[in-house]
DNA sequence: TTTAATATTCAAAGCGCTTTGGGTAGTGCA
DNA sequence: TGCACTACCCAAAGCGCTTTGAATATTAAA
């Protein structure tokens, strides 16, 4: 059933059976009362391709997936995916994802958007210097940057979550309480958010006149393994961390399992502070000892994208076009005093 | 730059051009080159949703993502999602995503396949007698089914795991090392490869003439939080479980929590095997305790299904039709005989 | 009763691509 | 030389929708 077979039961034109339907004002409201009930009695639906074609518009907004045969997913993606598809199922919008080769990110938006599949691109795992950036620039697609890339101006529509601030506030705590030897783990070194956090916990001990030693950092993906090699890898240091800074409960969670196994009690021998994105399967104060947090939701920030997105998308009201959120930094039993003589 | 602009400037005709790019073989090898040396300088793409309505292929596959603000999403969905990726990627198909209130799929469904967005239907998170089969099969898009349905004829396309067989594996293991009081920690109620779990595990207890008891089962979101409330309410019974199966390793992980902080030793006080999806995030065998697991890799059922689908829409070679994975029962340490006395 | 608005409706022109149904040369063979 | 092929290329017809520019019917104002 096309519009033109609808149009012809009904003895009207394509034309006013389509405005009819995209809620045009210049039609009689009886007529537009029967072509819905005739689009119900028949279970017409526009056929999109067509739809797009002729306005231009895709009724989508698109993303890349990195991902390829033995690169692991990462779960963070998924929370963030739900929170663009609240936002995307309120607008009628869908997602176009793009399951990309890690290494060919560039290639795989420019190709997404000159596909004309979508309206608008959003980016994440944004690096330094992140090339993508100026290609979006160049082109006239809207887009909306999930964090921020580094050493290039930040002269593009983003939403970002003040890393820097956060894992400084975190360090701050831990120094406050009297920890000296602070370890880091941390996401994967390229991403622009890993290095944020790096600077941030950096600059609080700078500030006490302390460094984070090399020995004490991990990049690495963030699963739980890693968390656990990288704490097994800091405690067995001649001059162990009396605390640990975790980029995401996921890597805590092999953390506070390394502790566990080494026979040291988390906020009494060793204090742990993570970054918490908020994943429904992993909460922080779930911890046997409930973990201090900087938190953010990674879902809310998907949603507010999306948002954001559509409504330039279909000129709605003005958004800001960029927007830096704080972490909360919120305290619970894995943080204590550095462990006397230590 | 368009194929008429593109054909104008190469002084062809856009039928020749078009054929050119599509790989057709009544084409001269020179003017070819000619007009891919073309293509490469003007960075042509064609415009997908004009490729669509003129073949009415839309190149890619789609799927509903069930998902509402409050609803917590779901891991195993990122993990399936890659694998689905990881195949779309290789023929250079894109998925669709409509996101959408869990209690609407089926109307999700049918208006994901009316838009003319996609070629092929992937439909997961089955419960049982699901009305998303009979629609899909009365439509003539193509479909493969995540899991099987329960109480119809399973006369439809899946490829599911074997969750009876694995559940029933598992938990004559456990009768085998002697234990008796047997609990289960599943996913939600309603979804078919739950039910089947439970089943497989009742009916190898029937086989020994015991039963699984009421207050044994827990039917709950797959997260490490309901993993822990239940064990912990198990252990809380007057004759609680000596051995737990548990649906997923997130599931396992809260589990496991509370089994050391109620001072038990697993594998030796309580044995738990759990199943595992392969989920990178989160290993069994790095878990303090390796896990006993059922394996079934969700991604690559991911994968393969975009296989089956993807060789349907182009009518490459022809896949089975149902196909039916058997887990892996994998031995680790978190089994152990039942404790005497018990 | 006219005339000017206003309210409805329509025919037809695209949107950019694929594909059908011819054409036109050039080649080999009788 | 004539004929059947083959190789290559083209014009034009859609695909199903939106939108422009007009036409027609209705109503209000003069």
């Amino acid at each position: 059933m096309n519009l033109k077979q609808l149009s012809q039961l009904l003895g009207l034109s394509q034309t006013t059976v389509s405005r009819a339907l995209n809620g045009y004002p210049e039609v009689n409201a009886e007529t537009r009362q029967r072509v819905l009930n005739a689009v119900r009695e028949t279970g017409y639906r526009p056929n999109r391709a067509a739809q797009r074609l002729a306005t231009g518009r895709a009724g989508s907004i698109g993303l890349v997936m990195p991902t390829a045969p033995g690169y692991d997913s990462d779960v963070h993606f998924g929370e963030f995916l739900a929170g663009l598809g609240d936002a995307a199922a309120k607008h009628e919008f869908s997602l176009v994802i793009s399951p990309t080769h890690p290494d060919e990110e560039v290639a795989a938006c420019r190709k997404l958007v000159a596909s004309g599949n979508v309206d608008a691109l959003f980016l994440a795992y944004m690096r330094e210097r992140d090339p993508r950036i100026a290609m979006m620039k160049s082109l006239s697609t809207p887009f909306v940057v999930h964090g921020r890339s580094l050493g290039i101006p930040a002269d593009y529509p983003f939403l970002d979550v003040d890393n820097t601030a956060a894992f400084h506030d975190a360090t701050r705590l831990l120094l406050q309480l009297g920890h000296e030897r602070i370890a880091l783990i941390n996401g994967p070194q390229h991403y622009a958010y890993a290095i944020r956090r790096r600077k941030g916990a950096e600059r609080a001990l700078a500030d006490s006149g302390l460094a984070l030693r090399e020995e004490c950092i991990q990049h690495s993906p963030m699963t739980d393994e890693h968390g656990f090699r990288a704490m097994q890898r800091f405690l067995a240091l001649e001059e162990p961390p009396t605390a640990v800074l975790c980029s995401s409960t996921v890597l805590a969670l092999g953390a506070v399992r390394a502790i566990n196994m080494a026979g040291l009690r988390l906020g009494a021998d060793i204090s742990l502070i993570a970054h918490d994105d908020v994943l429904p399967m992993l909460k922080p104060e779930n911890f046997m000892v409930p973990l201090t947090t900087t938190r953010s939701s990674l879902r809310a920030a998907g949603s507010r994208i999306a948002e954001r997105l559509i409504s330039q998308i279909l000129k709605l009201e003005a958004l800001p076009e960029q927007e830096l959120w704080k972490a909360e930094l919120i305290v619970r039993a894995s943080t204590g005093p550095a462990p006397a003589g230590k």
